[in-house]
DNA sequence: ATCAAAATGTTTATGCTTAAACTATTCATC
DNA sequence: GATGAATAGTTTAAGCATAAACATTTTGAT
């Protein structure tokens, strides 16, 4: 019993495919933010800013943290406000534009990120364990075309 | 730039598939609410509920409602309250079990389900129009692997 | 019949997320 | 160099979501 439910023979093919994709993703999700509480005393989203970082040890803009995150920028100034207080990222000016800051990871943040990272790597594998490598490649193919079609501008046409 | 900007080439392809599927059901879910909120001044949340409602004309448990939309019964007691606000669903007493209520649609609220369940059924198709049918298909099969095992209790047992 | 355990739903405290309004700074064009 | 528009980030108000604690009712074992 869960959100496929609703969906019944005369809706289209399309709905039922996003009911179960929808599904899928909440399960994944749930499972990881239960693992990050449980294991790491964390969340999702502060786990999602700091793996962000983690790859730009110059830290990266709000601004782009936003977009990447695919979240507003309200969001990341409390999330990031909040990492700041547990001294895992810090703030620092940007020569040249005092109204710009760069996040980005302290030590002590990117030590408990490597942590994490492992820890989460092992849940997703597992997640997609009862997929063998080449149904995950054709997932991949297939999402990529979604995630292409949704990106067209031709989308907001529609009516 | 999105959530996949993450992965790089030393991730397993799990990761990979991950981000990207979590970019596509951000992407779908983000256009349904701008959708649901210009045009009906509502929530997914709220649809949602009215949804699982829909062919259930006794009404449902808020247990049953709580299962089905994979979310905590607190939460279903707060959407719940709104719709009732709203006079879109209303709250009806179970014979021989005093702790209980169904919920079930209004008149006035399966009306307003009906216009709104049009518009997203349109929205969910466009949303996959880069696919054909065989591909559709295609990523309900493998998405339903996903799920099927996700819910295996044997996944439990990991470390 | 009694009483512990389970089930149903609500409340509370906390955190995430958004849209919109806001402040401060930079840019571009004149 | 002034000034209007754009950009960077924050704040605010509202809603969503959770886990945990809670009150009430039902169930089941004795």
């Amino acid at each position: 019993m869960d959100l496929e439910a609703r969906a019944h023979s005369e809706h289209p093919d399309e709905l039922r495919l996003w009911l179960r994709m929808l599904t899928c993703t909440q399960l994944i999700e749930k499972q990881v933010r239960n693992g990050l509480r449980e294991r790491f005393a964390t969340t999702l989203p502060r786990f999602d800013l700091m793996s962000q970082l983690e790859r730009a040890p110059d830290g990266m803009k709000m601004n782009e943290l936003s977009r990447r995150m695919m979240v507003t920028g309200g969001n990341v100034t409390g999330i990031t406000d909040q990492l700041v207080t547990e001294g895992l990222v810090e703030r620092v000016d940007v020569a040249g534009d005092r109204r710009a800051w760069r996040v980005r990871l302290t030590v002590r943040g990117r030590k408990a990120f490597i942590d994490m990272a492992e820890q989460h790597e092992h849940w997703i594998v597992e997640a997609f364990g009862g997929l063998n490598a080449k149904e995950i490649t054709q997932l991949h193919r297939l999402l990529g075309k979604v995630k292409q079609h949704s990106h067209s501008p031709l989308a907001e046409a529609e009516k």
